[in-house]
DNA sequence: AGCCAGGCTACCG
DNA sequence: CGGTAGCATGGC
């Protein structure tokens, strides 16, 4: 097992199963630990891509509020946000920050979606999307589309540095490609991997919300004797 | 009161 | 190419 790999095993046995992504829409599930057979309709795949969007630069809890807003108002879904009022949108989604941005990329994605006609994706399409950069995307193809992207945020560039695996200029592909190339050598089944780029990844930001927020990074973090590639001092 | 959050675009050199 | 200002709100 290479180092990668033992991260996320310790990492596994600390938290347990993430079951990321807390559905609102439908029977407003919440996280589902254990249970990986989401999105189970359109309708959840398109509410995923849409939390990718909302979801950045902020944090989960407050996507979640605009998507109950949406929800309330009947409109947690493509159609009906697109046949809303611009402004009644930006309302709803006005806890995630940058409404006036985001409800634009929301808008320029549906009329993607809808284009797909319940197609798969491919990165290069959506990154040709604007207001989707890399991590929007590889959101999407992994949680909405359980596909096997790993999804690299702040948190993983900022654990990897800390622990003196990558740099701290690393740039987002090349974190990428480390963690799929040191994860998919073992794990050959597709539906398996997807499982673990999304546990993944869910376990990085539990792990680093608590030890990674503030400054200095790393404080408490007992991923740092065992795993730290720095020289000692 | 200030810093940070599960980033992206536009524009600069 | 790499670097950075601007975007907005909420939580602690």
């Amino acid at each position: 097992m290479n180092k990668i790999q033992e991260i996320y095993k310790t990492l596994y046995e600390v938290y347990g199963p993430q079951g990321w992504w807390p559905f609102v829409g439908s029977d407003g599930g919440g996280y589902h630990p254990s249970d990986y057979a989401f999105p189970r309709d359109e309708n959840e795949v398109f509410e995923v891509c849409l939390g990718s969007i909302l979801t950045q630069n902020t944090t989960f809890t407050s996507v979640v509020k605009s998507l109950h807003n949406l929800n309330d108002m009947k409109c947690l879904n493509h159609e009906a946000i697109k046949n809303m009022p611009l402004d009644e949108l930006k309302i709803a989604i006005k806890p995630s920050g940058y409404h006036n941005q985001k409800a634009n990329y929301i808008l320029e994605f549906i009329g993607f979606f809808e284009n797909l006609k319940g197609k798969i994706p491919s990165r290069d399409e959506l990154l040709h999307v604007r207001g989707v950069g890399e991590e929007t995307a590889d959101s999407m193809l992994l949680f909405a589309y359980n596909q096997p992207q790993f999804k690299v945020d702040a948190y993983t560039k900022r654990l990897l540095a800390h622990l003196g695996i990558v740099a701290e200029n690393a740039k987002y592909k090349e974190i990428k490609e480390l963690m799929e190339h040191e994860l998919k050598n073992i794990i050959k089944d597709k539906a398996e991997l997807v499982i673990v780029y999304q546990e993944f990844h869910a376990l990085i930001v539990n792990h680093a919300k608590q030890f990674y927020s503030k400054k200095p990074y790393g404080r408490g973090c007992f991923l740092e004797d065992k795993y730290s590639q720095k020289s000692a001092k």
